[in-house]
Parts: structure tokens; C-alpha cells; sequence
DNA sequence: AAACTAATTTAGTCCAGACTAATCCGAGGT
DNA sequence: ACCTCGGATTAGTCTGGACTAAATTAGTTT
């Protein structure tokens, strides 16, 4: 058997996963200012990962999983989404925490403990804030949002997906009642986005930082 | 603020307290042995661990903790144990893996987690194997409790403990009912025990390594 | 085509934590 | 008092994962 991954080549593979989900190339300096670590670190870490078969590396060009690299970020993301969606329904973890918590929870679950808490909540597919949980064979739902910033005047949708990256915006977001699941209106965009919240009298303003964190599925007004 | 502590030196401290609960002096092999490292590694730690006065460490003598290394020791201890019952009690995790699941948890878990832990279970203090957890205080409710090995034969009493250490042990254990809380009849000592569980009718007969994991509280015939 | 610039990689260092091999104490038996 | 022997410590090495500073490359600009 392999020998086991350490907590730092599962952060580093997820965060080539994530990253190459954003933007192509996934570059160093991406990386490096992800996981908030040196540049040269990330190059000294790509060399280690291609050596392991778990990426591929073009010097200067960028970096991409393998096939096995992909494989266990899957799994490392699923740990992490999943213990989002059981921290947060199991012990009511406000939304703004679950995130850094699942962080560090996410490298030492076992395959046993996985499944009991996927089997818990009835082996769910989208975490609290709206992103899927991969399955366990490593197949992710993907669905097409429209982000908020790209929105138009007066059309109407659900909060689908709320960012997790910066976990300010979270709290800020959750206390307004900006969660998915929740039915909203534009009402005006541009520099700043305008939206009314289902039953409320009031638009309210978003800046562009709380805008970009936020996706919305658009209501077909005439859907089969 | 101090420097976050490692999980290698969380583990260390652990190991010293709980070897000194059973020997004294802590000895350098002693601990070597407990953590499944080398003794000069545990030597270079002790010296570490001195230095951030942590432990007290008489050369060729043993080591003692601290205030602030016993303060550490309990916080990690008072984890384990909450995670131990949390993980059987919520999710069902077998007793004889919750120890190894609890052994990488307990390094990661905010001290708001572990909070939210200890109120869903009612604020217990009691892991599964009957081992006391930490309030968050510090302090430990002791209970004098008798090893199995040292009944007389026709005591009567109830399980209260089954040590950890070896999963193995655990697993045969729970399978054959011994599990704390359980009343039995003390039939036969020496080499090996002879127990008689509550309602049954055949005593059973312990190896000496099995018996020795078993602590329990003697029935009092006519107590007040 | 040459030069500049920004990103990347190399080179060299550091610390934590493990190891082995060699040395050193200290307690008990003579 | 001395020797011995097992446990403890020192000395030296290794690996993982981070850093800074210096060198290199690719892409753009002129």
C-alpha cells in the first residue's frame, strides 16, 4: 500500500483542484497565494507531487492532476463538504465557522466515520453553502449558476451558492438572510448589485465583494 | 499568545500524564515505549518540552508536568474522551474504533466544537470505556474501582471501566458483553478469572490480558 | 530582435520530529 | 569501594515543509 498523504499534500492537491475549477493555468503563484505560502514552497511541493504521480508539472506552464491526484482531492473535498453540512445541521455550527473547522477535521476522518456521516444525512449532494459534495466513486453534480454580479434587472431567482472563502463575507451574508435557498429580485446592477429579498418591502444594497460571493439560479418564468 | 501547540507535542503531554497516573517516576522508556517511538526521540522532546516549561525534567530521573503542561494534558484528554462518546453515541462508531478515531480528533476540534460536543451529550462525565472526562475546569472526578485481577471469588459488582489501549481487547470484549455497566458474579480467581455475567447462567473464563482491562465497582450488600 | 518585467525556479537555510550508534549514569551486587 | 548493566542521554543524520535571496524564463513592448 502507499504510504499515507500528509496533511499538506491533501491541501495542496485540493487547492490545485479548486483553483483549476476558477482558471486555467493553474499557476504557482495561485497556489501560493491560496494557501498563503511562499511561491518557491509551491514549486519545491509540485516537484514532490509530480515525483508521487499525483500531478503534472510544466515547468513554468502550470500544473494539472493526474488521474490518482484527482482522486483524492475528491475525497479530501468530500470530507470537507461533508463535515460542513454535519457541523452545521448536527451541532449547529453558524455557517461562518464551518468552514475553518472542516479544514482541519477534514484530513483526519476515516473511510468509516465518512460514510456514517454521509449515511446521517442521507448522503447528501450540496454542503451549506451551496457546492456540491462529490460522491464517493469521485462523480460531481455540477449545475450552471449565474453569479450575481452578471445578473440583470428585474429578474428573479434563488441564492444557490454562497462563497466560503472569506468567512467575513459569510457572517455578513448570513445575518442579512442571504442564504441558499432563499428567493430574491434584482433590482438594479452595475458597480453595485440590488436585490430584494422574497417578502420583503426593501431592495437592499450589496458591494461588489458581497455580489461576487454570491450565485443564484434564474427562475424560468414559464418552466416545464 | 502563546505559539499553537503541535499535535506531537499535545501527544507527548498526553502520554505523561496518563503514564503517571499509572507509575511513578515517568520514565524516559517508559513513555518511548507508551508513544511507539524511540527513547532518545522522547529525551529530545522532554528537553523541548522543559524548555517551554511544560514538563519538569530530571535527567536519568523522570518527568513531571507543569501547571500549564497538566492544563494541556486535561484539554487534550477532555476531547478524546468527549469525542469517544460523541462518535458512539451519535454516529454509532463501534467501541472498539472510537479510540483510534478520537486519538487524530481531538488535535483538531475549536474550543467551540468541543463545547457544542459536550452540551448534545448533556455534559457528560463519563467516556464509553468509563473513563472520567475533564470538565473544562480541570478537574477530574476520580472513583476508587477494582481491578478484575485482584476479586475475590462470589464479589458481586458491576463493570466500570475497559481499557483502551488495545483495541483488540476492546473488540473481543464488547463482543462477549463486557461492557461497563454490565453486573456480573466473580466465580473463580488466580491465573485466570471466572466471571458470570447478569442472567446467565454459565460463568466465562478470562485470559489474564482480559482481565486485566477490566476494572469494577464491588456491590456494597447493604450500603446506605 | 533586444530589452524589460513578472512569474517561476533554483540554491541555500531553518525547524520539528523522527532515527541509529555511541556514550554515560546510577543502583545493586560483589 | 568497585563493576556491571540497563536505562538515559548525546551526537549526528534524515525527511518534510516552510522561508529568503538570487537566478532564470516566457511574454510583451518597443
Amino acid at each position: 500500500m502507499p504510504a499515507p498523504l500528509s496533511q499538506a499534500v491533501e491541501d495542496y492537491l485540493k487547492a490545485v483542484y479548486m483553483l483549476s475549477q476558477e482558471e486555467r493555468p493553474v499557476t504557482t503563484n495561485g497556489l501560493a497565494q491560496r494557501l498563503g505560502v511562499a511561491p518557491a514552497s509551491v514549486t519545491n511541493m509540485m516537484k514532490r507531487l509530480a515525483r508521487l504521480r499525483l500531478v503534472r508539472h510544466e515547468p513554468y506552464r502550470g500544473v494539472t492532476l493526474t488521474e490518482a491526484g484527482q482522486k483524492v482531492a475528491l475525497e479530501v473535498i468530500r470530507h470537507h463538504r461533508l463535515l460542513e453540512l454535519y457541523l452545521s445541521r448536527a451541532l449547529g455550527v453558524s455557517l461562518d465557522r464551518v468552514h475553518g473547522e472542516a479544514d482541519r477535521l477534514e484530513h483526519v476522518i476515516s473511510e468509516d466515520l465518512e460514510e456514517r456521516i454521509a449515511a446521517s444525512l442521507g448522503q447528501p449532494d450540496l454542503d451549506p453553502h451551496g457546492d456540491p459534495i462529490p460522491a464517493r466513486d469521485g462523480s460531481v453534480t455540477v449545475r450552471t449558476l449565474h453569479p450575481l454580479t452578471a445578473a440583470t434587472p428585474g429578474q428573479r431567482g434563488v441564492i444557490a451558492r454562497v462563497s466560503d472563502r472569506d468567512d467575513k463575507v459569510v457572517r455578513y451574508l448570513a445575518a442579512a438572510g442571504l442564504l441558499p435557498g432563499v428567493a430574491l429580485e434584482v433590482t438594479s446592477t452595475g458597480r453595485r448589485v440590488e436585490v430584494r429579498l422574497e417578502g420583503a418591502p426593501q431592495p437592499r444594497r450589496l458591494t461588489a465583494g458581497l455580489a461576487r460571493a454570491i450565485e443564484i439560479v434564474v427562475e424560468e418564468p414559464g418552466a416545464a
